[in-house]
RNA sequence: UCCUGAGUAGCUCAAUGGCAGAGCAUUCGGCUGUUAACCGAAGGGUUGUAGGUUCGAGUCCUACCUCAGGAGCCA
């Protein structure tokens, strides 16, 4: 493969006759000269064939390619000053291997479209350089994010995606029929099912497609969408924080370490995402960092996952971490400043522009924990300090992107568990397995899950999810 | 589900109730350093659908369809 070399390698030809596989993206001409652009998926670069330099053949050949005609073209790399990435190529030769018609010409071109237009066209918007650099950035949240459990001594162990309940009741479901009497349900979580496997390993995680269809039309939903979901045995919730915010650290560290360029093409300002890994003095959570225990086994517990409330407040917490309480005071602080529209009541969970605005108060994620019992899930424990609040945390990213991590230690007496159930009016037959893990040696654990594309919008400072990921399913759409 | 807004050329958009327009794209012509190149010309329309008001409707009215943004709910 080394006979075509890549685009985004050139700067390591230059000099060198090469021969690149790829795709017509633009071309322009002044008289006796034009300049192409190609493109291969990794990068970009124009060419320059003046008319005098080439056979008339490869001249007029170019001349008449339509936008996106594949082809396989040689020419010497050279650096130029003039060149957005530093670099053109002098076209010696072309090949095409297939040309798009001029009848039904591309129909993406470099001005602006719509939104219903491209997502209409979702398969070849993908081509666009932003749209490309949009998904290598998701590829490597998702590596990052798997790697950062993999290194820290986490199986992963994924759920069904069939399920045959609601998991928490609440959300609306997709439904299908299972065989003959049966309905089965696309899953909304994982989560019960890896508090099963993390009774069983220790640590674990799932990755994969969660769905909800509810009516959700707004530029953070996605009715199919991906979900990353540690759960830890023997983990409270000040470890979990820990974990969340060490978590986030490495997958934004890793981000900035390879797609500077991705990101200069996003548009994205790479000084916010410095600003929430800044302060390297602590680094609890990076791989290799010796927080990993080899065997986890029994009752083994890790000891990095389970720091006090008191370390957690201390100087190793670089994330700043709210109470609902205290988040509360702040909205209504900012409420009575004029800073926002309506006031938040006290007992209600935050609205979007409460989100957005304590997210604002800050440069880095922050975390908010406890939040009110009532307007959580059934699964998870009280605090024992105020029973009223459960023992939760929500992540809200910068920016105004909103809540990307949601968890909680989970309830983890038989007796409070089911009466839970009952109180919701879930059906008790179905979480009699769930309950099983209350049954047989519980012990206090905790896990969250993270939604990949909303932090890819974060992180690549996208204005909708829709653009995260390659085919996005909503409310309205299912083509293509 | 609710609220708001938008549907006119392949795309992005103009058009006081009075002849259907521009830029891009396509085709043809011009230009030896273009950066969404530029300049000239041509072709391209059932104005989302169905009714209604009017001498006359892209424009006003009614219903419906599609899409977008927001709310609720959530990751």
């Amino acid at each position: 493969m080394s006979e075509f070399p890549t685009i985004s390698s050139l700067a390591a030809h230059e000099g060198q006759t090469v021969t690149l596989r790829g795709w017509l993206y633009n071309i322009r001409s002044s008289g006796k000269l034009l300049f192409p652009t190609f493109r291969d998926g990794t990068g970009t670069i124009q060419g320059i064939v003046p008319k005098a330099a080439v056979p008339e053949e490869v001249f007029e050949t170019l001349k008449n390619l339509q936008l996106e005609s594949s082809l396989t073209v040689t020419g010497k790399v050279r650096a130029d000053s003039r060149a957005p990435s530093g670099y053109e190529l002098d076209v010696q030769d072309i090949h095409v291997i297939s040309a798009v018609s001029s009848d039904d010409p591309f129909p993406i071109t470099l001005k602006e479209h719509g939104v219903d237009f491209l997502m209409e066209h979702r398969h070849l918007w993908l081509r666009t350089p932003r749209q490309s650099a949009i998904l290598r950035v998701r590829a490597t949240i998702m590596r990052a994010a798997a790697e950062y459990f993999d290194t820290n001594g986490f199986i992963r162990t994924d759920p069904p995606i069939l399920t045959p309940n609601a998991c928490e009741g609440t959300s609306e479901l997709f439904e299908m029929d299972y065989f003959d009497n049966d309905k089965a349900y696309l899953t909304q979580s994982g989560q019960l099912y890896v508090e099963a496997t993390a009774l069983a390993l220790g640590k674990v995680y799932s990755f994969g497609p969660t769905f909800r269809a509810e009516k959700s039309k707004t530029r953070r939903h996605l009715t199919e969408f991906w979900m990353i979901e540690p759960e830890v045995a023997h983990l409270e919730l000040n470890g979990l924080m820990d974990l969340a915010e060490a978590f986030i650290t490495h997958i934004v560290t890793r981000v900035l370490e390879s797609h500077r360029t991705d990101l200069k093409t996003i548009g994205r300002d790479i000084a916010k995402l410095e600003a929430v890994i800044a302060n390297p003095a602590t680094e609890p959570g990076a791989p290799g960092s010796a927080a990993s225990s080899p065997h986890l086994g029994g009752g083994a517990t890790d000891p990095s996952l389970l720091s006090s409330r008191s370390a957690a407040e201390g100087s190793a917490s670089r994330f700043p971490r709210l109470s609902y309480d205290e988040a509360h005071a702040m909205l209504d602080a900012a409420y009575k400043a004029g800073k926002l529209e309506n006031p938040h009541k006290y007992g209600d969970d935050f609205g979007s522009p409460d989100e957005t605005y304590i997210s604002s108060q800050f440069d880095k994620p922050v975390l908010v924990h406890r939040y009110p019992a009532a307007i959580k899930a059934f699964y998870m424990q009280p605090d024992p300090d105020d029973p009223t609040k459960a023992l939760c945390l929500d992540v809200l990213a910068p920016e105004g992107y909103g809540e990307i991590i949601g968890g909680s230690q989970r309830v983890d007496s038989y007796d409070l568990l089911k009466s839970r159930i009952e109180d919701h009016n879930l059906p008790l037959a179905a979480f009699q397995w769930y309950l099983d893990l209350r049954k047989y040696g519980s012990v206090p654990h905790a896990g969250f899950g993270m939604g990949i594309e909303r932090a890819v919008a974060w992180l690549c400072g996208l204005d909708h999810v829709r653009e995260t990921i390659p085919f996005a399913r909503t409310l309205n759409r299912i083509y293509p």
